[in-house]
DNA sequence: GACATTTGCTTGGCTGGCCAACTAATGCGT
DNA sequence: ACGCATTAGTTGGCCAGCCAAGCAAATGTC
């Protein structure tokens, strides 16, 4: 087995006691990034820059302030993002002539490239994740993550200052 | 609103049909993981370090193979963290007398004070975005969940070479 | 029209996290 | 007893992602 050896082998720890389910859901997601690194880099992506390339393939150029805010990321990630997917070929950006501060950001032919086997990869892992589930658990689980989504999207809103880290 | 606007407030994006599970489970870790770190940063912690010292706090000294293997973490990850925790004064290493290659360690008193507050933390975060689920519908999820703990930690074994990034 | 504000993006700095390569110490096999 | 393989940690490099600070262009206000 490699580095990572299938994270936490192990009983949660008790920290968590009173509901789990943050616990549980911490592990799968970083379980499942991993998994999902693993096919990714075979296609010369590292995770988190599939889901940019997503964004355009579906909604075509972009301005570079859309696609932080339908990612959700902040805009100097994308703008490193970017700058890398760049020079890897898979992104052209170009000035908008409508606004001289505003890029257009698209996916290049290269970029289009990769677009099968992005897919792929996801729906190979989303089948190898959800194994074992019927359609109705399927359902059921995306329900209730959704719900999740929408309770942690509110909070997300009340920003509230925090002093800088002392270390 | 601050830099990160909620993420993802709209539509996931075509590639995700068939079951755009994965997405959303990435999108729900995220901001969990943003939401816990904003508790974390009023206490003197960044994400990821309070599940190091909550092993610590259970477990109590430990050898730093034991925390890679019980957190799944890479050696170095766990290098670089403990060196920065150390640093910070939550965390104590020490040679391990029976065997001079490993370090022991453990958490400082100061490390200590920290425990009420991280599972407070945690407990608040649970509470916050479990809202508006019934306890079967949480421990249906936590039981989903599991599912793809166990799903995904299957496929880590196979670890499979890959060849570096070309770019 | 001149000035202030907001928007769009970039840079620098920091952490978590991975991989690859390396050192040092332990153990095992002969 | 010697030598090789395994194990424990470290370092360096790289990426995602965050925050804070900054700059330039567009927009609003007087």
């Amino acid at each position: 087995m490699t580095a990572v050896e299938s994270a936490c082998t192990e009983q949660p720890p008790s920290a968590a006691r009173g509901g789990p389910v943050g616990m549980t859901l911490a592990r799968v997601s970083r379980t499942h990034r991993i998994a999902m690194g693993r096919r990714l880099r075979e296609l010369g992506l590292y995770p988190g820059q599939e889901l940019m390339m997503m964004r355009l393939w579906d909604r075509g150029p972009a301005r570079q302030s859309e696609l932080i805010q339908s990612l959700g990321l902040d805009p100097s990630t994308v703008t490193k993002m970017l700058q890398r997917l760049e020079q890897c070929g898979y992104v052209r950006r170009s000035p908008d002539p409508a606004d001289r501060r505003a890029v257009l950001v698209e996916a290049t032919e290269e970029g289009q490239a990769l677009k099968a086997g992005v897919e792929n990869a996801w729906s190979d892992l989303e089948a190898s994740s959800l194994a074992g589930l019927d359609p109705a658990e399927r359902t059921e689980l995306a329900r209730l993550l959704g719900i999740l989504a929408e309770n942690l999207r509110a909070e997300a809103g009340d920003a509230g200052d925090c002093p800088p880290l002392n270390c």
